[in-house]
DNA sequence: GTAGGGTTAG
């Protein structure tokens, strides 16, 4: 067929058969009556352009805009930026977008209003107000439409009280806002929180025969959900007399985002009930609004519907349910996610590999969590702030700082959660002298005052630093009132320094912040044991006991082959359980023999009979390890959770057994990891 | 042939 047509057509006659191939949806066969044309005019290319543009071909569009100047023959007209500032705006390009500017500068078309308007819209999407301040202000006439570009575009760029301000301009000026406006200016009072400008809004809209608009009432509804006018929110979505595919997906948002769950999956099954085609954004509000509302194993399952239902998971679904993996510890559902990110090419999306990067520290592997945050092409705050805190967890106390170093090098912005990383960091690897400095130096050089997070944080660098009492002036001075974070900071360091006095405080302290956590009564007891208070401590077991407060059980848990294997204290349920018992009594005889004695041995005396056997050599720590190894016979390292704090015997126990058995061991418990290589632990004992 | 808008993520 492509051979019947003559290919020196002039320009005007093939222009109509390139439009005829577009107008049938084919975009190859009109590129290649476009290649076969001798000397295209400049209207050939635009047509060409605006096609690929439409098709979601943006980068094709833009390499098309540059070869009509680089054919050093013809220069872009008016229509041809604007047909690639539409393709620039798709893509969000600020490089291409900045240079499109120039380009209408350049030919004296930027004061025309259809190509300003797009300017406007161009810089709105690529996230450059100031662009579109300079076009908006070249301007002599505008229209409704630049002014509504020019407020979404403060929205884009996360300035809503711009947005708002640009907004009564625009009533000044006499121009009328549509319902496009105010779609477009309802975020701004959804991200401020701003009721009374929403009704305001609300009533405009209502007065101008905008009722029944289903873009303004789902903006409307967000507004007013955002506003945590739920009843509002409701209102106007009944009132909406056709609804479509978003309108559905901003109340059942809305619905989650105010805790209202059960409503919000009742919306989701009438939306299919009704027959609504649900689109990959209505699988990912159900997800993330599961997700958001504690469910994560629901949000999994949507996922499996969504597959079996034929829609596709994106960049955000993967996102979502990396988070959901995190929260229920599914590494091995982690890892499948990661393989189908991976094959989608999603790995280098900014959030998903962000919550790779925090999947792969929680489970253990820090190594291939810096792999994917080295692979990240674009990395932004949060990005650095999870693997700083990633380093953190496992105690990397240098890595922590040089992360931090080249975060500030690299001109990203630290924020709040970044000091709290940084500051945990230096407390987890005794680094005293640097986290004081880079407390101070948050207000100072940062310009971010400290929360009673970071104050917290400190507390902890000074305690576990060994400088109890400076801590506990610490304490007193901080201009917050210190949280339990900041009293049990200071409690912890005391049973690893053997300070019964500023314990007692501490512990007094804790117990009327948070009277019925058991964690608090056991280690002031361990405290109070170890300096040989039998009396005191024994009081302490009868306040516990007078308060109703039981001490949670402890449990231990280890992969291995892509099955969790738990184990409670003295647990006999397991196949094994003979083999894991005599490995544990000749780890114990070796460790006898190389002068090794139980730190437990000597505080049973005062001991009743469970507690005995709980002090004895039968942790639950100590059971999962000696599964682990038992069962991978040195295929990979050991990796162990715990849901309490691991005791000093099981610790000095796993650090022998990493030595004779040769074998890398990795235990997280309920505060950081623990890596135990070669007889030494990453801590450096200080936990 | 004639522009601009509402929902989901770390």
């Amino acid at each position: 067929m492509l051979s019947k047509i003559p290919t020196n057509l002039i320009p005007h006659w093939s222009i109509n058969f390139i439009k005829k191939y577009l107008n049938l949806g084919d975009l190859v066969l009109a590129r290649q009556l476009f290649d076969g044309i001798p000397e295209p005019d400049v209207q050939s290319w635009t047509v060409l352009i605006s096609a690929y543009t439409k098709n979601g071909q943006c980068k094709e569009a833009i390499k098309l805009y540059t070869e009509i100047k680089n054919s050093g023959k013809l220069n872009p007209d008016k229509l041809a930026i604007l047909a690639v500032a539409k393709a620039c705006a798709t893509s969000g390009d600020l490089t291409k977008a900045k240079e499109i500017h120039f380009d209408a500068v350049k030919y004296k078309c930027s004061s025309d209003l259809l190509l300003g308007n797009a300017l406007i819209d161009m810089y709105g999407k690529c996230k450059h107000f100031e662009g579109a301040e300079r076009v908006f202000g070249d301007l002599r006439i505008r229209d409704v439409i630049t002014w509504t570009s020019f407020c979404s575009c403060y929205v884009n760029c996360g300035l809503p009280r711009e947005t708002l301000r640009a907004f009564r301009e625009m009533g000044l000026s006499g121009i009328r806002p549509n319902a496009m406006t105010l779609s477009s200016v309802l975020p701004a009072c959804s991200v401020l929180k701003c009721l009374n400008t929403g009704r305001e809004i609300h009533g405009f809209g209502i007065k101008n025969g905008m009722a029944g608009n289903v873009f303004v009432n789902s903006a409307l509804v967000d507004m007013y959900s955002s506003c945590s006018s739920i009843k509002y929110a409701e209102l106007v979505f009944h009132n909406t007399p056709h609804l479509d595919a978003v309108s559905w997906n901003v109340i059942i948002s809305a619905y989650f985002s105010n805790g209202e769950c059960g409503k919000a999956l009742d919306k989701f099954q009438e939306m299919r009930d009704r027959g609504v085609k649900l689109n990959s954004v209505s699988w990912n509000s159900v997800i993330s609004g599961c997700l958001a509302n504690g469910k994560a194993q629901e949000a999994l399952e949507l996922l499996g519907h969504m597959q079996q239902l034929g829609c596709k998971p994106n960049q955000i679904t993967i996102t979502s349910v990396l988070t959901a993996c995190t929260l229920l510890e599914d590494w091995r559902g982690g890892k499948e996610i990661h393989a189908y990110a991976f094959r989608h090419c999603f790995t280098e999306d900014l959030a998903a590999s962000t919550a790779l990067v925090l999947i792969y520290a929680k489970s253990g592997d820090l190594e291939m969590s810096k792999r994917v945050f080295s692979m990240m092409p674009l990395k932004d705050t949060v990005a650095w702030n999870t693997i700083i805190i990633a380093s953190s967890m496992h105690g990397r106390g240098e890595e922590t700082l040089s992360l931090f170093n080249k975060m500030v090098i690299s001109g990203v912005k630290p924020n709040s959660v970044t000091f709290t990383g940084v500051l945990s960091g230096c407390s987890h690897s005794q680094r005293v002298e640097e986290g004081l400095s880079i407390f101070h130096s948050m207000s100072k050089d940062h310009k971010i005052e400290p929360d009673l997070e970071h104050y917290s944080c400190m507390v902890d660098v000074l305690s576990r630093g060994g400088r109890l009492a400076e801590a506990y002036t610490f304490i007193q001075e901080m201009p917050i009132e210190p949280n339990a974070a900041a009293w049990g900071a200071l409690l912890g360091a005391c049973r690893i320094y053997k300070n019964v006095d500023l314990g007692r405080i501490a512990a007094s302290r804790l117990f009327e912040i948070e009277p019925d956590n058991p964690g608090n009564y056991v280690l002031l007891f361990n405290i109070l044991v170890t300096a040989k208070l039998w009396g005191e401590a024994s009081e302490t077991r009868k306040l516990m006991r007078d308060r109703g407060i039981k001490k949670l059980p402890g449990c231990s848990w280890v992969w291995v082959k892509n099955r969790i294997h738990t184990f409670v204290v003295g647990d006999k349920n397991n196949d094994k359980c003979n083999d894991i018992y005599k490995f544990l009594d000749e780890v114990r005889m070796k460790m006898k023999l190389a002068g090794y004695y139980p730190d437990t041995e000597f505080v049973l005396q005062d001991l009743d009979r469970v507690e005995k056997e709980d002090s004895l050599c039968n942790h639950s720590e100590k059971l999962a390890v000696a599964f682990g190894i038992l069962s991978l016979r040195g295929e990979s390292s050991v990796r162990v959770f715990k849901n309490l704090r691991i005791c000093g015997d099981c610790h000095n126990t796993i650090k022998f057994i990493a030595k004779f058995v040769g074998v890398q061991i990795i235990v997280r418990d309920s505060l950081r990891f623990h890596h135990f290589t070669d007889g030494l632990c990453s801590c450096g004992d200080f936990w």
